[in-house]
DNA sequence: GTCTATAAATTGATAGAC
DNA sequence: GTCTATCAATTTATAGAC
């Protein structure tokens, strides 16, 4: 909390914003409601963004941005594909929790606008590179036999999704206690 | 399709308000939109229900009822918290499937107004009776030691919930196979 | 059980002053 | 960068006829 009246960019108004969506959901928060919490007038909020769909749009980007960056990531997995699988739940959860609000926006995007419906598509061939890994793993014979790669990869990253739906930083619950955690769910599916 | 215009009921009108409710979200639905598929005015929709927040707390109770319910249902686990476990995961799956559109719901709702703060906090009352079956289990040295059984509950059933984001009858996954692919994960945490 | 008509409030967004 | 004032459209809900 800083002393004098908040002054808004873009930026920080996007944190606030998010920050809202997040709560209330993005159809339940209106503008009046976004205002209100900012401190300023739903005029001020236009002085910064286009309109209320601009600001999920920016929310969403940045939260498949740092998804995606997962994938451009060197890692030291030495080619094996349940190595490289292990490495990026690693830093999928990572992720989840360094841009928690962007994250948890985009899982509860439902594709009611334009705007919704790119994000999800990007979600999806997020999935689906993702679960080439897991078929990967399973063809390696690294993953017990018999087990259904892309029925797997929705159950374990689903539940990685989950984690938006509780987690809160500063808990007594570590992003390494998390990250260990899922590894070790993770981890009961090898052979 | 039958022949003729449809006639409702409220409960064929629940059917049809809670799978518009699922797909837009009940923010995003309007009272016009539910008008319009389910082929009647508005007006008629209030000779049904008493209010747009009436439909959701119908659709919340089903789901909360359904799956409360599987805490009363007698098993075969011989009083072992692990199988007592086992069997809480294969019903609510279960249960899950079989009442989809209301659980979905459930599991949507952000807790904009007094109905969804009780469903949430029913569903909070779930969450706990599982982890204390988590809990016992791990005392009982049938799940991995060292292992957090609050983290694990919820990232056990963080996973179950999300079925609801991918899953549909009559695909080609049947339940069992969906039950056995938790199960599987499940047992992977076990000594 | 459904309809037309309408009310009262809220919604996303703009104009223009400071 | 923020404000007051305002708009047009939409929203939840009701009155009363058939």
């Amino acid at each position: 909390m800083t002393t004098g009246r908040q002054r808004y960019d873009q930026d920080s108004l996007l944190v606030v914003a998010t920050q809202v969506f997040t709560e209330r959901g993005y159809d339940g928060t209106s503008m009046e409601d976004l205002a209100r919490v900012a401190g300023i007038t739903k005029s001020s909020i236009y002085h910064h963004v286009e309109s209320k769909e601009a600001i999920l749009r920016i929310g969403l980007d940045r939260a498949l941005d740092a998804l995606f960056a997962v994938f451009d990531e060197p890692d030291a997995s030495g080619g094996r594909a349940v190595e490289r699988l292990r490495y990026v739940v690693r830093r999928t959860v990572e992720v989840l929790v360094a841009e928690l609000p962007y994250v948890t926006l985009l899982l509860r995007v439902r594709g009611n606008t334009a705007t919704e419906q790119a994000a999800l598509e990007r979600r999806r061939s997020f999935d689906r590179a993702v679960r080439a890994l897991f078929a990967e793993a399973v063809a390696d014979g690294d993953l017990r036999p018999g087990l259904d790669p892309a029925l797997t990869e929705r159950l374990v990253f689903g539940m990685i999704n989950s984690v938006v739906e509780w987690y809160r930083p500063r808990s007594e619950t570590t992003v390494d206690d998390l990250v260990a955690a899922v590894l070790a769910v993770v981890d009961g599916l090898r052979t």
